[in-house]
DNA sequence: AATGAATGAGAATTCATTCAT
DNA sequence: TATGAATGAATTCTCATTCAT
């Protein structure tokens, strides 16, 4: 018996899961309000009604978007390097291989938290802050071991987060010169960052 | 005759401005789908009819929103300064005394723009292009003096621009952090900008 | 004084029925619904809010349109001639001579009619009545000269009428057959009614 | 299975025959204009909403009216008879009983057809132009029977056809005199058409 | 649990009419 | 008297949500 409802459950898990996934696709391709909730019904292959069985409305087909960003976005551990550029590198990477594929989840989710205290709430508490709070601590860590400037790390790891989410909104705003670059981006703005604006130093003959 | 055509110009010009104004309230406070014309009227103290004597359509006051920003995003002269740290402090600060009084009408705008082609292609051309045609033709001015590090224009562009861009996403998305140190920020960011994370070499004994 | 007076009378009349020209054409092109004030004070060069100085109500230049249809409709005298054929050619001529020139007022008025008790009471006592009354008495007059069989006038009269008014309206629906042959149809509708559909007698040997 | 969605799809077609039933009743009564789709809907004990799904738009209304009568205008036979005058009695009593049992169709779609072109080609092509042949072919045969005058049959089918009509709209339009006469009309006007208006001529004693 | 037709509240938009200038 | 901007009632249509099957 208790096989069979697992079975069951699972059935409807992946269920919810194709309807989320539909929802993604749809919200981001012309935004939440413009979705209708038969748009979606149609890309998932179901009914308009069955969505209902699964999510109370159409703005908690949203929450489930954010709360599988939630799961995904933890802080990949990146095994400590000496030099600190190719470091930097390693971390700016992984975040944007953090971004990218959710690039439609954003695009879906971010015009309504503009507008949404709740889901803003939600995301700040779910996504946001412990996202920052993981990276304080990562900086923190490299300041004690003297490889990083003592600076403030809360503005530091929300400028770092932010350079890339900016450049991302760019991308999405179609921005062309992002599109080619994006690639060879991570080297590109380490070594702004660690290295700085300031022309080298150059040595003494 | 004319006097009296050019006061009647100017009222009407008035009263499309106060619509534009209530528009970026209202979106900004809602957003473009949830805010409706009579709150627009509402808002701007005018029957629900009048906006379509000014604007052909709902959409059209975005644009109209957007035609307004275009003609303030204007990048301003600065005074060269020697100390490169302080000139870029002053240039992001520049950029933020532009972001910050157009806050509403970016969180107006931004939702729509990703999903919305025509507002979209707007944007680019008018705003965003020259922006950073201004600012890269600006850095490569610096590099050619000497000031700068040899790097693409084009990506330090992109990502100074889209880091103020992300902390004032954070912002919108009501981030503590950032409402408390804002006026700090500029400073701050030049520094990490200009010198980079890596800690100050150690003269030596 | 009294000069001034009628000279202001006849502007006044002069713009008036300018109104009503510019009326009878925008209701024609698109139907009374669907042609605004706006529309007709465009056609007539003139301000929206000029019209109701004229005219009190949208409704009331259908009126003035009808009413200008029946200054015009009075059945002519038709000289008695002694070829029965040639005199009911004469006469469809003449009625044919009458619908075309208002061919446009019918077309704008016509749709309203079907619809529109007061308008059809209008139509009915000051044009359609008069004008059959005239049929009738010249119908019952031929009778009684003995040229015309012995039928019921009023459906005789109803009957030609309705056949040039059905004619009319299939060229207002587009049927191309009539456009070309409309010249012609007199005689031959005249050959028709007089004659009727039956095979000519042929004379025995 | 198929039982039940073959009867399912009875159902719908039934709820689609009873929109188009009350939307004709509207339309003759009030007019495409003024009839609002709320007043459909009430007559046909729905909601407003449903009847778009059912229906695009309320134009498509109106074309489902004249669908339906496109399917019914279709000439009887006609059984060969000796005597033209009945033979013609009986032609016009079968167009009669065909325009009468959809008066209210001719007045629904009449008025928005002088001014809608695509409705008027949609009328053109599915009921005018074929009838129209149909009639032509019809009196060609009689004429090569020798039954009929030679006369041009195009002109001939639209005259009494457009006499009907034009009868017909007189009776739209409120004549009282055409309410009462209407049943011995085939006769009188069969009478009219075949032997036309000329006296008899008097046998010579 | 799935379906999809029915619902009706709500939104954008139109336009006849008014009225201050 | 002419004007044309302002008005707001009225209309079409959309779509999230419900619910009988």
């Amino acid at each position: 018996m208790s096989d069979i409802d697992a079975l069951q459950r699972q059935i409807l898990e992946a269920r919810r899961a194709l309807i989320v996934d539909a929802a993604t696709r749809v919200f981001a391709e012309k935004g939440f309000h413009r979705a209708t909730i038969r748009d979606i019904a149609h890309a998932a292959g179901i009914a308009d009604g069955t969505i209902y069985n699964y999510f109370a409305n159409k703005e908690s087909l949203l929450s489930a978007i954010l709360d599988r960003l939630a799961q995904q976005d933890t802080m990949p551990e990146i095994s400590p390097q000496n030099d600190l550029r190719a470091f930097m590198a390693a971390y700016l990477r992984q975040r944007i291989a953090l971004l990218w594929p959710n690039y439609e989840i954003f695009k879906a989710v971010l015009p309504e938290l503009l507008v949404n205290q709740d889901l803003r709430d939600l995301y700040h508490q779910q996504i946001l802050l412990p996202g920052m709070q993981q990276a304080e601590q990562f900086f923190t860590a490299q300041i004690d071991a003297g490889k990083l400037r003592r600076l403030d790390v809360a503005i530091v790891a929300r400028a770092i987060s932010g350079m890339l989410f900016g450049l991302f909104l760019f991308e999405m705003l179609g921005d062309e010169h992002l599109q080619i670059a994006w690639e060879d981006a991570p080297e590109m703005l380490a070594s702004l960052l660690v290295d700085g604006l300031k022309p080298e130093k150059k040595p003494r003959p």
